[in-house]
DNA sequence: GCTTGACTTAGACAATGTCCATTGTAGGAT
DNA sequence: ATCCTACAATGGACATTGTCTAAGTCAAGC
């Protein structure tokens, strides 16, 4: 993590309280907060951190690639820490539960240039949903 | 279209005028409206629909299979009437444009069971993010 | 043509996210 | 070490999307 933040450095971040307590909360796999949720858990650490700042430290960090925005229910975005490996997502129906998985294969051979309509595809997103171990045994 | 009205009287539904807005407006291929968009369409048809049942009825459909509930960006969800031919989309990132497509091969195939980490999984969604023909021109 | 329970309505409310004017401060310049 | 200044943070208003509720309305069976 001391990582991301050197490199936020290189990059020509002015390094602050706020963004370092965001970027440290973002550590870890599987980690798939919301903006909500890391606001909560910077607040822990820095009370006086505002919304704004979080939203804003997340969408930079998305801009600049070192995290991810995941969409996997309809209510609140999700921010990914693991962006420098490729993955998609397996999500549990009832609990909400995600966990990052590494399916083989490759989707964007399934699609035909047939089926593709002119379009230029830079990425796939593949969700998959169902029921976690826990879930099914209650 | 008519079909489907036949369908939801079939299974017991009250069948008033806004339902039927409800459901014309919603018809035809390649169709991913807003509830918002849906809603507007539905006022040109009969003024005094109120943005509630527009909500409630586009809920019962999905409920009922009719329809699907699609979350192509983060913003509001869209609905798609095609609803009995498995399909994946493919999202424009610059204007939000979306096609139906038909891929090949099966992702389900292409999570081997050491990655299922003990789910029960449902369902597979794929969403193919690039630039359609009309925005790479500009 | 009644009755009744399902349906609709308007508007309040909730959750999530964005914007903006003001205040604060990191880091280079002196 | 101190000062400057552009960039960052703050907080609160606002926007968007969606949900809920109480009261009124109406489709469909009798």
């Amino acid at each position: 993590m001391s990582d991301l933040l050197e490199r936020l450095r290189g990059r020509g971040w002015r390094m602050t309280a706020q963004r370092r307590v965001v970027a440290e909360v973002l550590d870890g796999d599987h980690v798939h907060l919301t903006a909500d949720e890391v606001h909560a858990r910077a607040v822990e650490r820095l009370p006086e951190i505002s919304r704004a700042t979080v939203y804003n430290t997340l969408g930079e960090l998305v801009t600049l690639g070192e995290i991810l925005e995941v969409s996997t229910d309809r209510r609140a975005k999700r921010y990914d820490p693991n962006a420098h490996r490729p993955h998609q997502h397996l999500v549990c129906a009832q609990c909400g539960a995600i966990r990052d998985v590494h399916p083989q294969g490759n989707p964007l051979a399934d699609l035909p240039d047939t089926e593709r309509f002119g379009f230029t595809i830079a990425a796939v997103e593949v969700t998959y949903r169902g029921t976690c171990p826990n879930c099914a045994a209650a």
